[in-house]
DNA sequence: CAGCATCCTCGGCGATACTG
DNA sequence: CAGTATCGCCGAGGATGCTG
């Protein structure tokens, strides 16, 4: 079914077996796999989710404090509000606003939101247990890159 | 430091603890949260990284596995240098090359790179193991905005 | 075969102004 | 205050052609 044509046999069963584990539960023909950008991959999500972890958020509250944290600038209102609504569309956050003039509109983790936070905070464990590797990893390519004085 | 004026006590306190948390080891000022869209959250790296962890490929062929798996199409080989050099500069993959003409070059994960497969793992596998209930929010989610036939 | 240069498209995101 | 609409930028990624 997926056919392999030259390929080492070895690395065929590979590539079927992850093809199968790719397949199994919910998803029938797409894979997990594009989820994972989908839900992590742009420039806020992760730090909007660690945000809502603390507590309940007023909009206008989260945006401020998502533009102190991290060095990524200010978000603005409007992708505030689609990431939100996404995230609220996905089942990992709940909505709750008021009827008012102005409107009062805050914003919290569910059990699915919060139970993905977990993972997400053991990747970024990750990244910080290992970012002294990476960064000598970086270093040492970027110098065999760079001739700079190499007479 | 990060100075939040009219902001619920309780959160502000969780904030500072973010901040900390964020600023903790390797990273001084920036945030580790930003290098995890920049590791996982592109449209090919999980899938590279997962055919990797199979074992070692030529260039050639592990474009084309990565055009079978998933729905994702292909890789244009430009794209693919481009991924695997970035994974090589990180410290997560290897590189092996012969002198030939024509060349041949092969891609292998090192440790480093099978500690974050394990992570992504994780991440896949929690997408897997909640697809039904994301599904099933977005589907109430936009019912409930599609008004259809609501007479 | 693998890499690089070039050109092009598309989507994410920011800025601004307006509405309930 | 929160949301929407409009505009514009920029970078990720695809397609093609050439080289060692």
């Amino acid at each position: 079914m997926i056919d392999l044509d030259g390929i080492d046999p070895g690395l065929q069963a590979g590539v079927t077996a992850l093809a199968a584990e790719m397949r199994a539960q919910g998803y029938q023909r797409s894979d997990p796999v594009r989820e994972i950008p989908a839900l992590l991959g742009d420039r806020w999500t992760t730090l909007i989710l660690l945000v809502l972890d603390i507590g309940c958020w007023r909009h206008a509250e989260l945006r401020r404090v998502l533009g102190r944290l991290g060095a990524e600038g200010r978000i603005s209102q409007r992708v505030l509000t689609l990431k939100l609504r996404t995230l609220e569309r996905d089942g990992l956050v709940r909505r709750l606003s008021t009827a008012d003039v102005p409107p009062k509109v805050s914003y919290e983790l569910n059990d699915l939101g919060r139970s993905l936070v977990g993972e997400s905070r053991r990747l970024i464990d990750w990244v910080q247990g290992n970012a002294a590797r990476i960064a000598a990893a970086r270093e040492a390519f970027d110098r065999q890159r760079t001739p700079s004085a190499l007479s």
